[in-house]
DNA sequence: TTGAAAGCGCTAACAT
DNA sequence: ATGTTAGCGCTTTCAA
């Protein structure tokens, strides 16, 4: 291995100088730039990261935590993809290293260890959930003072860093949408609850409902849960079928639930897009290759990964104070709520 | 921030013993180890990992180089993800972190920085392609005493290491079953050649074509090439429906050139299962969602992810010499090409 | 079974 | 504009 000291020598300087070329900082005759940038390309040689992050006591890591893994079948990857694209992308941009993490079963997870070992300067946590456990590893790590931002999750009574989209309004005018369309009874399959993403899409269905004269009652009727994966909504289908004659649209809390419910109708002989309008949330990949396209609402995903990474780099360096951000959401109509049913 | 110095002054010991502690090596009294750990706690020690990984000069990191980034979407995300959690899963049971790096498109990448710098011990290179630069870089990196392994790509001629998937046999298999369902004039729909991946797939086709009595002049006219996105598959629509009345099945060479091409085709009239049959490839999440699903060949990418981090690191420990592995793939037989056209 | 001490390669304050 | 030097927190020989 070839050491500063190495390249100190060839260039006739001392170590010291090494480092301000390599760093560039302080002042410097041109001259000797040139001759420790000369010594370096002859002796190939190339500062030795680990020993920098030791000396500035800065590893240069930004950690990025994902679920435990059978739950990222239970979330899309779509998600997940452009999340840490996102990420990714802001990350490189700044200098820093993206140090991946997929958390386990255990209790006391293991993504506090990275910070307490201090191979992570801050960590962004993906596909958090509202659980006791998870509040109280969130609060040791916030009292512990790291700097860490959930993205997509929101923990209602904390100030966490968050990063989050806009789902009630997004839910809100997707069922609107529905409504212009002439629909009335709209049922709503919602994912698990533990979700923050749950709670606020039932609350601008609510609201949209609301609007419309649907009281408590009546959305409690229409209130189906799965648990975000397309199985769930594929089993749900029979249920909704059943009742086919009062309900005239279907919300899902996910694209994968509304892949697998309009599958599972369709067998029954119930076609959306035909015989009921089905509306997805996410706007994935999928929702643009099924038979009809899935009407969908978008999710900034990949801008809410690059800001999350962003603002916490730079909380890191004290250029910015604890934040909770609200991403604007979009609905993206396609055929799968086409027909006109007023 | 606590240090050794400290736990071993409450303890009683020398740093040494602290060390030897949390390393669980060298004999030691179980007194001691008890007072030491004791001592740990109260003072809520953690070892500093970088500290550590500079006095191994170990980083302890493997390294994974993902594609620049609007690749990603020609490829699937599927694959990607499936890949990187068997990475993640392996990689953790080793005890190792797992650095993400998304490559730039200058021509000197990055990645062999964080080689140099010593930032990874070994790297996983995903998503290269057989370009006149790539293997300059990658013979670099041989030639630098680098260690790192190729995940389905395979570089003909060097000895790289590498976890490979039988492409050829899948679309031999694949092929085969449509000649078995009575399929004469099967056109292929390859993907970008500068992957050893779309040569494979060309010579498993070419096989099973060869053995029917098809001659060179009748594949070249039977071959079609996109880019392994979807709407490269959806523009080809319409030249095999041109030839609708020749061409009886397709083999496209992933889903999801596959799944466009079936939008593609329906729009035109031409149904998938129907009147045409269709085989992709990849096995993703997508080809369970489509209208008719989609027969695809399926390709154990966690299963390729988990052992490329495996050798690697095996052989980075001086456990595992070079290798070369090519895992099995399988048909998945869906209704994409139901219809017997016997 | 334990302690003492010499690094690991670099940064950053202080000197010059 | 450049050199000197004291660490950074840990591992690891060597001695005791």
């Amino acid at each position: 291995m070839v050491t500063r000291k190495e390249v100190a020598e060839l260039a006739g300087v001392s170590e010291a100088t090494v480092s301000r070329v390599f760093n560039g900082v302080g002042p410097m005759k041109a001259q000797t730039k040139l001759r420790v940038q000369e010594a370096a390309k002859t002796l190939n040689y190339h500062p030795n990261a680990i020993a920098q992050s030791f000396a500035r006591r800065k590893s240069g890591n930004l950690g990025v935590v994902l679920p435990y893994l059978p739950k990222v079948h239970l979330f899309s990857t779509y998600y997940f993809s452009e999340v840490l694209s996102g990420i990714g992308a802001k990350v490189k941009d700044k200098g820093y290293d993206l140090l991946l993490t997929f958390r386990s079963l255990d209790e006391e997870s293991d993504y506090i260890e990275r910070f307490r070992s201090q191979k992570v300067d801050a960590c962004i946590i993906l596909g958090a959930s509202d659980t006791p456990q998870e509040r109280e590893q969130l609060k040791t790590l916030e009292s512990e003072g790291h700097h860490f931002c959930l993205v997509n999750q929101h923990f209602a009574g904390e100030s966490f860093n968050e990063v989050d989209a806009d789902h009630i309004g997004g839910s809100y005018r997707a069922v609107k949408h529905l409504m212009d369309k002439g629909h009335k009874q709209i049922a709503f399959l919602n994912g698990s609850s533990q979700f923050s993403n749950s709670a606020d899409r039932y609350e601008g269905y609510r609201k949209a409902m609301g609007e419309a004269g649907k009281d408590a009652e009546a959305l409690r009727n229409l209130y189906y849960e799965g648990n975000y994966s397309r199985t769930s909504g594929y089993r749900m289908a029979a249920a909704l079928y059943e009742r086919r004659h009062e309900i005239d649209a279907i919300f899902a809390a996910n694209d994968r639930m509304a892949i697998g419910l309009m599958q599972g109708l369709r067998e029954l002989g119930w076609e959306a897009g035909r015989d009921v309008a089905i509306v997805g949330y996410d706007d994935s990949d999928a929702a643009r290759v099924t038979d009809p396209p899935l009407t969908s609402v978008a999710v900034p995903f990949y801008d809410m990964g690059s800001l999350a990474a962003e603002r916490l780099l730079a909380q890191v360096n004290g250029e910015q104070g604890s934040f909770q951000v609200k991403l604007d959401t979009e609905l993206v109509v396609r055929q799968s709520c086409s027909r006109n049913f007023s």
